[in-house]
DNA sequence: CATAGGATCGCCT
DNA sequence: GGCGATCCTATGT
């Protein structure tokens, strides 16, 4: 089941972040199709979270498509070299999103192995947010893009995510502070870092 | 216009 | 566990 639009307009981000785990993400992107289960999330939360690019209502060309309505696709370049996976969540003018940092590659393996210039891919790989965008071929050109009204025209870049009611154990779910945003001083030590070990 | 720095990764030791 | 890659973005003059 293609995951509607009322499941990213909620306004509690945390609570999206971690209903993320456990889903489907899924792309088809020149011409090949790969999708892996969420497995690692982070929540940003707006403009009262300093970790967020929206922070103090921070709006730039590049942060806009973060302003939009929950469903959006906000790509953006890091380090010259990764193109990092965040989903809009709430409502058009609050700017929320979840960074999608690990998957466990399902379906289109072979895909990924061409994508990471590599024979096969192994059970482990899909961890870390800029491998998931290299391994499912999203580039930080594809921000903006909606990821609930997908097009049906397969030539086109297209990232969506189903629910396919893969189970949980939500006993091996762990919380814990986000990586990589110690400048963000208190906010740092949120618990919106969620991990399906 | 110029420049510093980043929600990272992989290779090197 | 340390560092270099690599380039867009934000910010300041």
């Amino acid at each position: 089941m293609l995951l509607q639009k009322e499941f990213y307009t909620r306004q509690d981000v945390v609570q999206v972040a971690r209903d993320l785990i456990g889903k489907v993400l899924c792309s088809s992107i020149d011409g090949i199709y790969t999708s892996g289960m969420i497995t690692e999330s982070e929540a940003y939360a707006g403009i009262c979270d300093k970790a967020s690019h929206a922070w103090n209502g921070r709006r730039t060309t590049r942060t806009e498509i973060m302003f939009r309505i929950g469903g959006t696709a906000y790509v953006y370049l890091c380090y010259g070299i990764h193109s990092l996976f965040n989903v809009v969540t709430s409502v058009v003018d609050d700017p929320q999103a979840v960074l999608i940092r690990s998957i466990q590659p399902l379906e289109g393996k072979e895909g990924m192995a061409f994508r990471a210039g590599k024979n096969t891919i192994g059970i482990k790989e899909g961890s870390g947010p800029g491998y998931v965008s290299k391994l499912l071929g999203i580039h930080f050109s594809h921000s903006g893009l909606s990821i609930t009204d997908v097009p049906a025209d397969p030539i086109e870049p297209r990232i969506w995510i189903e629910d396919r009611k893969l189970k949980i154990d939500h006993k091996r779910l762990r919380t814990g502070p986000r990586v990589g945003v110690a400048y963000a001083g208190a906010d740092a030590m949120l618990p919106y870092r969620f991990v399906l070990e």
